[in-house]
DNA sequence: TGGTTTGTTCGGAATGAGCCGAACAAACGA
DNA sequence: TCGTTTGTTCGGCTCATTCCGAACAAACCA
């Protein structure tokens, strides 16, 4: 009985993180890896996630590739006995966001920052699209300083500094 | 000369923006026609959309809806004489992003924490779930009381408030 | 009224993503 | 040593997305 709530709870969260996952442009067989992984009581190997989710091995393979390069997972090579490869879920979700908002928001922004810096210099001075791209130009360097700033801070930092903040 | 410049460096930024749209889960005709529009000196309709895209009439108006959905540009309907439909860009990212943030995220975000909830109050009390649980939900509620601050703020009094921080 | 312009909707082609099974490489155990 | 287990890579299948052209509906103009 309390193992079939679990089991169920379980099961709710996880179809939750699939769908968590397409949100954020992953594919679903990698939020239900990840949330396979983010109850296991101990780190799993390739065959025990095929076991758990159904996937063939090749997809598992693949799947647990880019969660390892986003850094959701873990590999935790060399465990014990064996040259199994076995995988943990990183927990902290904070670290995770963090982790985003540097490898990919950030890097867009920048890269998007440079073009318009570039533009804007190459633009003549009387050119009808100058204020636009300033504009462009300032939006942009403000999100990079909060983008910067907030991969800084714990999520209860970055609460607390804007639950406090007085305009 | 001064026009091959703004046109080239016009060009440049479009480009940038088609890519950005990806990032970001749209189509690249949709960073394109949004480009055309914000630096469109007036408002476009659909077959000055097609002149300058390129685009087939169909492309345009599909497109188009879903921008005008999203709030990434403005349908303005009866102008002047004719029944043309125009479209306008808005120009302010930041209000862009937070509608974002309010539609995709912050809902995101509700539906997660309401499965997480219900899930932990459904788990037996001794389960091995409960902490992970427990984390997932708090560090859910966190999330959304940043976004739900994030999106009362613009973009510089954010940055102010995580700039004068004292942790 | 009939012809023109504008916008939407439909079906289809091309492309890409997700997943699979099979083949392969590498390390282990008997 | 040879068979077994583990993990990666490859080609192919399927489905969704993107975009196109054609057909259609609605409003305008003569």
């Amino acid at each position: 009985m309390s193992d079939d709530d679990s089991a169920v709870a379980r099961e709710r969260i996880i179809e939750s993180l699939e769908q968590s996952a397409e949100v954020y442009g992953l594919s679903r067989s990698a939020g239900r890896i990840y949330g396979v992984l983010y109850f296991a009581a101990a780190p799993l190997s390739i065959p025990e996630l095929v076991e758990e989710t159904g996937y063939a091995k090749s997809t598992v393979s693949n799947v647990t590739r880019t969660l390892s390069r986003i850094g959701l997972i873990h590999r935790r090579s060399s465990e014990g006995g064996g040259r199994r490869v076995r995988f943990e879920a990183e927990r902290e979700v904070w670290f995770i966001l963090q982790d985003v908002f540097q490898q990919y928001i950030q890097r867009e922004i920048q890269t998007t920052l440079r073009t318009v810096r570039r533009a804007e210099e190459q633009l003549p001075a009387d050119a009808r699209e100058q204020e636009r791209v300033r504009n462009l130009r300032e939006t942009y360097e403000d999100l990079q300083e909060i983008v910067q700033l907030t991969s800084e801070y714990s999520a209860g930092e970055l609460r607390e500094a804007l639950e406090n903040y007085e305009r």
